[in-house]
DNA sequence: TGTCCGATATCCT
DNA sequence: GGATATCGGACAT
């Protein structure tokens, strides 16, 4: 099958759905001529407005986050402990602050450096904060995602607590809401 | 303006 | 397993 872009109805589609759904597709950024690719592997829903672990909790609208309150299929980056970028695409449509972290990639081609792990994976994309908001499905975006055909058996999917956010509580910290490729070595840790 | 702290990575023991 | 680097955003003052 031919490399297919995925569009906005993709990303509307609710929040834990897109989280799986991602696995296997391809993440592509084109930067100073060259195509950066990865098959996306590990991923992690935060469904805001409930979801103590969420940037958006409660409904909680900041500079930082006001692109999770646009339509989905746009970018959502932030800088965590000074040092590291995180990976987000947008979920839902106006109404629902949601979205999925990319935690993992499968290098695919053009790629340097380690891609397992949420930091890593946005150093070696040289994805910055100069990603903020851009549309993913926008006809002549740079940075897009792609659907290649091959399926994924809901089998080969592990599920598990997402990582680092014990600060959300007993609850929060263990739903089931990160999502993986089992047997994949690019997943974290 | 000032203080607090994180959706991590990496090095140390 | 534990420490810590390093800084921008959030929110209080």
């Amino acid at each position: 099958m031919k490399p297919r872009r995925l569009a906005r109805r993709f990303f509307l589609q609710p929040t834990l759905v897109v989280a799986k759904a991602l696995l296997g597709k391809y993440l592509v950024r084109e930067y100073r001529g060259r195509r950066l690719a990865g098959r996306i592997v590990e991923t992690e829903a935060y469904i805001g407005r409930r979801d103590r672990a969420a940037h958006s909790y409660g409904g909680r609208r900041t500079a930082r986050n006001e692109v999770e309150y646009g339509p989905g299929g746009h970018v959502y980056i932030y800088m965590v402990y000074g040092m590291h970028y995180q990976l987000n695409f947008v979920t839902g449509g106006r109404e629902a602050p949601e979205c999925v972290l990319v935690r993992a990639l499968e290098p695919a081609g053009g790629v340097r450096g380690e891609t397992n792990g949420p930091g890593k994976l946005c150093r070696a994309l040289h994805l910055d904060r100069s990603l903020y908001g851009v549309d993913l499905c926008a006809r002549d975006s740079r940075f897009y995602l792609e659907d290649h055909g091959g399926k994924i058996k809901p089998g080969a999917i592990g599920k598990g607590p997402r990582i680092g956010i014990g600060y959300a509580g007993r609850y929060w910290s263990r739903v089931h809401w990160r999502f993986f490729l089992k047997n994949n070595r690019f997943v974290s840790r």
